[in-house]
DNA sequence: ATCCTTTTGTGAATGATCTCACTAAAAACT
DNA sequence: AGTTTTTAGTGAGATCATTCACAAAAGGAT
């Protein structure tokens, strides 16, 4: 609760780097520059060490980083040992995509329950995650505080209401409806139509280069 | 290829903007102001205006925008007569939700093929759409230019590279690997744990208000 | 026709993020 | 030990995006 001053870009690109790291530290490498760094994840390598001195001094000049430490570092800012329990509401196409999906690689994210109001669903576990009937959220909940939302977007609305009188403080929303929350609570979209339209979009309307070379986002 | 002056940040709103006023169209709603629009997509009223100042002055002093007339108007900005065909690339859990999932409502991307090398697969059609085994790319790919990426990550930059080969210039990755294109192509990088860790950072260290109201993003 | 209300369109201010380009420090080399 | 090379950290400027706040235009009412 306490660094204000991380831009939210910034904050954004942190879980980034951390996997880019630890690919690097499986592989055995021990340092490695802002260049390389850019390389891989396809940031600027200005921007790589605005970044990382936001959180001091972490490199040495004319050497790089220590992957170990600049891991070790990150491990800590972002929480990894801590593990965030999560809630996936909807066990449809996207939702079982998502409860098969092991995102604990790598990462300090769990579904640890799904809900549904198909009958057909509820008391089966998908990925080894357990789905129960949506009736019994109260009941199931617990503390969890973030919540995957699956579901037609027509129920968006009134579920996120449910979910936030439950506890629910973060939602990482997949429905194309854009719900309305209490100030204390964070919703993420994402609208994969809206993404896919928008590449479109870009192409027809903003011509890339014609040439080699790299260009991101 | 005309419109340099948009905003990639308008740009992105802009499919968000059509699918409401779609429903709004649905609902018989003749005329909306630009406070109503902010209220239904959580986007600053003055965004909006702003936003749809870049095209010239569509719309009324003292009224608002004409339903009508703005549909009219996005549908030949954002080319929605103009069907736009796309190829999915790895048919596994989140590859086959896509497929399932009717992208045309509101949109004008359809995905038209999808290919996969595991056997079982190919020859088959979910959601309608043909699986081909991608050995076949070259044969079947024809003039399509936009690709979905759902293939394991470690697979991502061998298959960008033949994509890129068979003439796509669009591609949106849902793979962790920051994939590496010739600057006339244009990726866009969905990667889901990046952005639930993200949430999940968000909330532990940007603490939000205490009180009633809303908030986007 | 006049007045009041609504709501756009936008100049200017602000805020956020990115990038250039350089200093200084450390490493690597001779 | 001295020289060269590498590379982090950062001040300052550039770019991009959001928001304020208000004049002017149009609608609606009487
Ligand atoms: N599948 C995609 O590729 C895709 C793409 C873009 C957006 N989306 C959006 O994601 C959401 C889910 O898509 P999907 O394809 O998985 O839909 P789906 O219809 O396959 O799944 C929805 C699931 O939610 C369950 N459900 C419905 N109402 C519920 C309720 N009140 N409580 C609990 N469970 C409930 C249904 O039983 C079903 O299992 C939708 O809003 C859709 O617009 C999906
Ligand atoms: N499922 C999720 O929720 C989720 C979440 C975040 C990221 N991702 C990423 O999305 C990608 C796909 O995930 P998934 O869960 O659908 O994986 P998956 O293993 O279920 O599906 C991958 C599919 O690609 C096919 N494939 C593999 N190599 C191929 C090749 N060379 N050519 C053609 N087809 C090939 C496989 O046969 C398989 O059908 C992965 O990179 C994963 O990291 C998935």
């Amino acid at each position: 609760m306490e660094q204000h001053k991380i831009p939210q870009a910034t904050a954004k690109r942190l879980p980034l780097y951390y996997r880019y790291l630890n690919n690097l530290q499986h592989q055995g490498k021990t340092r490695v520059s802002s260049q390389e760094l850019s390389d891989a994840v396809k940031v600027d390598s200005a921007t790589i060490r605005r970044d990382f001195s936001y959180f001091g001094a972490l490199g040495k000049k004319g050497y790089g980083y220590n992957v170990e430490y600049l891991l070790h570092f990150f491990r800590e800012t972002l929480d990894q040992d801590e593990l965030t329990e999560v809630a996936l509401i909807g066990v449809g196409n996207l939702g079982t995509a998502f409860l098969k999906y092991n995102f604990l690689k790598n990462n300090n994210t769990k579904i640890v329950m799904a809900f549904d109001r198909d009958a057909n669903k509820v008391g089966t576990k998908i990925g080894g995650v357990p789905v129960y009937h949506i009736d019994d959220l109260e009941e199931k909940i617990g503390d969890i505080h973030v919540a995957i939302l699956t579901i037609p977007a027509s129920e968006a609305e009134t579920m996120t209401e449910r979910l936030v009188e439950n506890g629910i403080e973060g939602i990482l929303n997949f429905t194309p409806a854009r719900i309305t929350v209490p100030s204390h609570v964070r919703v993420h979209h994402i609208d994969l139509a809206v993404e896919l339209q928008a590449l479109v979009y870009f192409l027809k309307h903003y011509p890339l280069d014609n040439e080699k070379g790299n260009k991101k986002e």
